[in-house]
DNA sequence: GACAGTTTTAGACCAGCGGTCTAATTCCGT
DNA sequence: ACGGAATTAGACCGCTGGTCTAAAACTGTC
């Protein structure tokens, strides 16, 4: 389902041969993985693709579809590890959070593994411009986010005394929190720690969503 | 003690009297907070403060160091609301608890209150240029949070099971979604829930914080 | 008061930005 | 072979943050 977005590549793009999309893909991938998106410039990926203005605005409407294209590409191998909503319907709170875990692992060794990926996707942590030029895809990937809360919620796993927004809101927050903590420590780590260290860092995303019965701490 | 970020204002800035400060401090903060950091067009400013480019990088090298002026104002009336991490040495985890909950109360009033502050900082959520543009400021905010928990583990009031810098920066993020949350829906709160939300919401910064084995929830 | 040296000031200027637009060219159905 | 549509090149636009020159204002010394 093609998106109606602004800074969506235009149809005619998506119609072109694979090797003639990389031709913009690759020097595009290339400038926002080294300078993000507002430092990256349309210019240089221009000059460097050997296009022309013209022809490129033929294509795109502009930075933030070339950007959208790019990280599409990337993005598209990940959609099979995402499981569904309905995946999680008739669960118990243990097997949704161990579902959830594991959802949580794969992620991290496909970060790892991929490098680019993991730096286009990290420039979405950081620009609010580069969040605006994928909106689309960010509502969706909030929205699947809030739905797989709900399940939980559903079946006792997440505490209901708070918005399922901010729950939400929260949660992403925590991933990327602990993602860019490993991307800048992950040099002085010794092997094997990391995936230790990640395995309980998974702690810090769901203590804050069980229900608070079940995690009264020393405070009333 | 005036810090040597390349982004401070010069020291002849500062010697200048208030009101001649405000000519450019004014003009600055009403473009910040309109448009954020990258967007903020420092022609404009100057423009709007009825100066010239020489003049106005005489006393700031750049807009960096305008923007760092503009925040500095808007935070020293702060400092007094922030506690030493000294204050916390001798205290059990509850109170150590208690304290960080009437902080976190304090300075979301003060968020409330001064919504030209708040929109300044939130510009620091969004946008990394900004951060870089205050990174003296940042650094100095991120270890007084380290130093907190770092207080606070010492009595048992924070989980050493997690790097604690990998803790600071989760606790930060939480801090700065949450605050994300109420500023997107404050509008459509009912009055009087706003004060609760944020009173449970402490949780969502607390338990991932806690140690764990006074929060074993669902998962081994 | 005259001069010299420093500090302050104005604003022209620079390269580069994302985006628009015109005009030439290529393509394609008839 | 023609005509209209799709494609393409790149000049051009207003704007950006930042640099630089040269004039003006100020300061201390005779």
């Amino acid at each position: 389902m093609p998106s109606s977005s602004p800074n969506s590549p235009r149809a005619r793009f998506l119609e072109l041969g694979e090797p003639e999309r990389a031709l913009w893909l690759d020097p595009a991938e290339a400038e926002f993985v080294a300078h993000g998106f507002e430092r990256a410039s349309l210019n240089r990926i221009i000059a460097s693709a050997g296009e022309s203005k013209g022809r490129t605005y033929h294509y795109f409407s502009g930075k933030g579809a070339l950007f959208d294209a790019t990280l599409e590409r990337r993005l598209e191998p990940l959609a099979g590890l995402m499981f569904t909503p309905e995946a999680l319907a008739d669960i118990d709170p243990a097997g949704f959070w161990k579902a959830l875990a594991t959802l949580s692992a794969r992620l991290t060794e496909r970060f790892q593994q991929d490098a680019t990926l993991a730096a286009l996707v990290r420039t979405l942590h950081r620009e609010k411009a580069a969040q605006e030029a994928v909106s689309d895809k960010l509502a969706g990937f909030r929205a699947r986010i809030e739905g797989v809360l709900a399940a939980g919620r559903s079946v006792g796993a997440v505490r209901d005394d708070l918005p399922l927004s901010m729950l939400a809101d929260v949660a992403l927050d925590v991933l990327i929190s602990v993602d860019r903590w490993f991307a800048r420590h992950a040099d002085s780590l010794p092997d094997g720690d990391e995936a230790a260290l990640s395995q309980r860092a998974f702690s810090l995303l769901m203590t804050p969503l069980l229900p608070q019965s079940k995690n009264e701490g020393p405070l009333s």
